[in-house]
This record gives structure tokens, sequence and C-alpha cells, in this order.
DNA sequence: CGATCAGACGCAAACGTTTGCGTTAATACG
DNA sequence: CGTATTAACGCAAACGTTTGCGTCTGATCG
């Protein structure tokens, strides 16, 4: 900057201003100051800049891993509009107990960012005790930690319409799948949707049985492993219930191997409006994540440009029921001998029924 | 710091020698000054260490996009690697030309990042010229731009692998998938694989026609639309090399809404390693996206350790033949009856031959 | 025409580290 | 015991901005 202004025949002062748009500079000053400054390839050095004013235009966004649709899908959403709010977006991976302990411990973030955000990330108490610490905003996103403002749809009513949307199709042993992959830490999400998969059973007087309900280590194959489990049952479901896509993709991939007709023999639905779902036609609860994560991002940029730690505390997001036909009437006899073999029935030109939910309030 | 230094009595040069395990420290001098700072939850301030030193400590990855198996999978492995060898991560989304030519117009990472990873980013000519003014130490992951150093494999022995394990398998005609993500810009690796297949097609003396070589938007279902395109010749194909594992699955589903028994009455092989395409038993060529990543991040992290920007200029990783039984001999007839209905032919534990290839040196 | 005012610009003190150099004290050696 | 050597530590100048305040110039108004 210096070789700029005596270029310039000015001050850095004016310089900086210049270069900022900001008042107390003449028009031609500005020009010419500009003007060098682009012949000499100048560009800001952001660690001064930073140092100077105080804040570092850096936002962390903290996910579990990123190999992963619903996470990939947060995180390229909020890239996406923090940058366009001249932000620079920092990752951090914390797969893993270690990792996450280490982070929380070192507060890495500290100093390095102006606001955190944390996308599904499963926390135990004492984490999120040391999140106070950050000395930066801190926003959740895709669930609930503790009472940090957060964006999110309302999971126990996904898990009561699942149920409804199942029951009133005619089913009554309906399963549901799901995964552990919060090591022991709480998640809201997981939590909330289970809940209201067991109050919904209980509201329509539907058995509850805790066989109906698998949980498999999180791998590609678990929605495999977990419906195996179940069609090794006595008497299987005869609609189950996925806590995401991804689960249900695999799910639907063993019943195709293993011949059983979708909808006519099992129903399936699942949550989350991944991509590949919908390409293999099932039925499942849109979340909107790219909303979701647009905006936590609003939410940021808003909550910076403020300069005030204001932020609305709840965000609820919308879902939608996408009907791709992988559910149907329940099949009438109970124990039916083997149906047709062969997959999902509605081949393309998927129908979208788009029931509308509104968001509910906090549970 | 200085709250530091004057707590336990000291100057704060000595507090910035002893947290850093600088020599010139005595031993209880050391003790005390960490305990203090750990009293006093102290954090150093990176802006102002940055500053005072040069580097930044954080390297830039810029893709394309990040919902996206592949890139997902590079970047997390890259951002596991930087991190443990202690660099903040910088993620950029470049989606659309726009936005990549205000990338490179601006140049915004300059001086921001001590490195820059383009992960798979088709660049044009011009834009590619630019990065000369970035500052920074340049890699390129999953492909080649210009003359930086990259880190990926040899594409063209992947689509001549692809065509020779299709050949020896009887089939003579032989379709490729492709996706046109590139918006015009060139990518190394879509065309080096496709150099391959036509260049395998030509030493097989097998027919090379051009309708049998589909290419489709990037979008989730570009698979199943591509495989439609070839379904629908007078006669079609009856084996298909896929681009990549996402085009697989697309065209997989297509097939089996159509009814074409796999391999039976069609083969289908990849490009990636997917999980999801394991999920559905597609045979593919594992390119070890996850080794690419790591090695990537290993160069930078040797590259800023050594200071110089010295880089292996070219890093080959192997790839691998993974059987999983989408591919089989070619049908005896060749305008067969409709084949019986049903999904691919092995079911589960999908065995995994692993033809091991060592890679070979450049194009 | 003198006083007032506003806009344009320079000055210099922060911001929080790092690091070369100088000083001090302690130890070792003759 | 005096001197050379070494380790421990303080001092202060960078690093490249931002920003409050002061000064100067030219214009406006009574």
């Amino acid at each position: 900057m210096a070789d700029v202004a005596r270029r310039a025949g000015v001050s850095t002062g004016t310089v900086s201003r210049a270069l900022r748009d900001l008042p107390g500079v003449g028009d031609e000053t500005r020009e010419l100051i500009k003007a060098t400054a682009r012949e000499l390839h100048y560009v800001i050095s952001p660690e001064a800049s930073q140092l100077s004013r105080g804040s570092t235009g850096r936002v962390a966004i903290v996910v579990p891993r990123l190999h992963n649709w619903f996470y990939a899908e947060m995180v390229s959403a909020l890239e996406r509009v923090l940058r366009d709010g001249g932000l620079d977006v920092l990752v951090y991976q914390l797969d893993g107990e270690a990792k996450r302990l280490h982070f929380f411990d070192a507060l890495p973030s500290r100093r390095k960012v102006d606001a955190v955000v944390l996308v599904a990330l499963p926390v135990l108490t004492v984490e999120a005790e040391r999140l106070d610490f950050m000395g930066a905003q801190v926003l959740v996103a895709g669930g609930r930690i503790r009472d940090f403002p957060y964006v999110g749809v309302d999971d126990h009513a996904i898990g009561v319409a699942a149920v409804e949307h199942l029951a009133a199709l005619g089913h009554r042993r309906i399963g549901m799948l799901r995964t552990s992959d919060t090591e022991g830490a709480y998640w809201s999400s997981d939590a909330e949707r289970s809940r209201g998969f067991h109050d919904a059973l209980a509201a329509a007087g539907l058995p509850d049985d805790e066989a109906y309900v698998v949980t498999e280590p999180y791998a590609v194959d678990a929605g495999a492993r977990a419906m195996r489990r179940l069609l090794a049952l006595p008497e299987p479901p005869t609609a189950v219930f996925a806590y995401s896509d991804e689960l249900a993709i695999g799910a639907l991939r063993e019943l195709q191997v293993a011949g059983i007709d979708v909808p006519g023999r099992m129903s399936l639905i699942g949550v989350d409006g991944h991509p590949t779902a919908d390409l293999f036609g099932i039925t499942t609860f849109d979340q909107h994540v790219g909303d979701q994560g647009r905006l936590t991002g609003q939410l940021v940029l808003d909550a910076l440009a403020r300069g005030d730690g204001a932020v609305l505390p709840a965000n609820r997001v919308d879902f939608d029921l996408v009907d791709r036909g992988s559910t149907g009437p329940a099949p009438a006899g109970t124990g039916a001998g083997r149906g047709k073999r062969g997959v999902s029935a509605q081949p393309r030109g998927t129908r979208r029924a788009r029931t509308r939910r509104t968001a509910r309030g906090g549970a």
C-alpha cells in the first residue's frame, strides 16, 4: 500500500479510504489511486486489515463429515450465500470423538473467525459448554444444540407425519430405520424424529414393537443391513420409515435383491430430499436442505452486519411430503405369499403430491 | 499476550518464544507462562502472528461444486491431512462461469492463503494464465491444468482398460456415457478418458459409432437419460462404459425400469469407487479418490514446509478394476428377445476381483 | 472583505505478534 | 579471583492496515 501511496503522491490513509470507497477523498484522487493500485497489481493484505479493524471476514463451518449428501448440500448452500456476502468460509470436519474433543478443547477457531456454524453436529453437554468461549457468533443448522440460534425442520412433526401417512394407507405394522453416527452424543433430529414416530404410533393405537426399530452403525449399506434385519423377523412390518433417504436407498436395494415389491408388499418412506432417492422413486419428506443452508447463511450475514449478536433463536423451515410412489396400501392378508418380483411401481414421471405442511412451533 | 506477559512478569517476546517452544526460555519460566496462558484462556491472534511472519497458515480448496460425491470425497480427504498438518482450509465453490471468472479476476485468495488446490476444475486457458498472479503454490487434484503439479489417475489408461475389459467378454457394440459439466472449458479427465475409449476401440478393431457416445448435461438423472437415448437406438450397444459411477447408477436405474437384465442383456462399467455403486453392485474402476486427496494434501504440506516451491510435477495414483458383476459375456444373438425381468445378478457378497493395474506414465 | 464552514488530505497511534540484537547474570575455566 | 562463554530474557523495530484528529485550502455567506 505504501508503494501505491508513494506512486500516487498521497498518504496511505488516503489510499485506504479511496480503495474502500469511503468519503473524504476527492473524485480525481480516488480514480488516480485506483488506477495506480490496478497498475501495481496491488491486493490488500487481509491480515493487516483485520488486525487493524478487529474482524476476520471469515466464518467456520463445522460438520461431522463432508462425503455425505446432507452435509455437502448444507455446506454448499451456506458457502454460496456467505461468499456472496463477502465472507470466506473455513471448513472443519470433526469426524470421531477425538477430533471433536480436540476442537472444543483447543478452540482453534477462536479469533480465527467471526462466526461458527455447527452443521448437524452431535455434541456432548460438556463440549457445548465450551462453545461459550468461542468468542464468535455460534449458529446451528439442521438441528438444535443447547440454546444457540438454530435453523431446522420440526423433526417431531416429521416423525408424526410419516406414521400418519402410512397409517392412512392401512398399515398397522410400521417399522423405523435409524443409523447411529452420533457416538453417544445427543442429536436432536434423531431423538425428535424417533419421538414423533413413537408418539404417532401411540396416538393411532398401533403396536410399537421395539424389534421394529432397527439401528445400524453408519455406513453406505446401513439401510440394506437394517432392512435385512427387519425382513428376518417372523412377522416383518409392512411399511418402513427411514430416518434418511440414504437409509431408504439402501433399504430399497435390499428389497430389490430380496425380490419384494415396493410398494406392493412393502411401503418405504424416507427423509431428506436426496436426489438419488428421486432417481429411485422413493417417497420422502423433503426437508429443503438447501433452504436451510441459505437461511443460516443469511442469518450469519445479518448478525455480523448488525454487529450485535442478536439472532432469531428459532428458525423453522417447512418440509414437504413428496410422494413418488414407494408407499401404497397395506397388503390385504397378513401372511400373504411372496408377491411378484419387481421394482418400484412408479418408473418415471413420478407424481409429486407435495403435500405442503406448515411448520409447527418448537417441540 | 500483553496480559499474559504482565501476569507472568516477563516480556511479550519471552511469552511468544515460550508458547511456541522455541529455545531461549528457561524451563520454569516456560511452564509458568504456559500455565498463565491457560488460566487466562489466552489464544493467539492469527492475524497478528501471520502479519508478522508472512505466511497465513491457510490453504484454499477450489471446486466446481460440493454436493457431489467426487468433490466431497476429495475435499474431505484433503481437509483431514491439511488440518492434521496444522493448516486451516478455505473452500471456494466455483459453480458457473460467472463465479469462476470473478474468482480468477479478483484473485481473492491472493495473500489469503499459502497454497491453492484446484480440484477437478475445468478452466479456460485465459483463466489458467491468471493463476500465475496467485502468489501462492498452485496444485491440481483429480486431473491436469497447464503445467501445474498435479495428482491424478491415468485417465487414458482407464478408457483403454474399460474397452479391453468389455471386449474380452465378447462385446462388439460398446457405448460410452458422458456428462458435460465443463461449460466449454477443457477438462483433462473427460478428454483423456474419451480418447482412451476411442483409441482402444480402434486398436481392437471394434466399430466406433458416434451414436454410441452420448453426452448429457450434468444432473442426477443424466445417466438415466443417457441410457434411455442408447436404448432408443435401432441397434443399442450390449455394453456401456460410464464416465462416472454416478452416471452408471442412473443408467442402472433406467435399465431396471426398462426391465433389461444386467449383465445378462447389458453390461455396465463405471469409474470412481462411489459407495452407492458398491451398494448396487456396479463394476467400476476405483480411482481411489481418498488417496488422491491425501497425497495432494501431503504434497502441499511438504511444499510449504520446505519453503521453496518445488513439488513433484506429476503424481499418478493407481486405479483398480473392481468387478462386482455388472459386466458379463456379450449376449449370444444380436437381436435377442427381451430377457427375463430382474436386477443385477450379483445380489450381495459381491466378489472383488481387484485386478490391480499399475499406473502408467504420462499420456 | 472577513468570518465560517466543509471537504480533502496528512499524521501517527493503534492492532498483536515475531525476531534480531543487546544486556544481564550465571557458570566454567585458567 | 578475573575472564570468557553461554543461556535467559528484555527491548524495540518491523509487518500492513485502519481511523481519529488536525491542518490546510477553497468556497460560501452576511
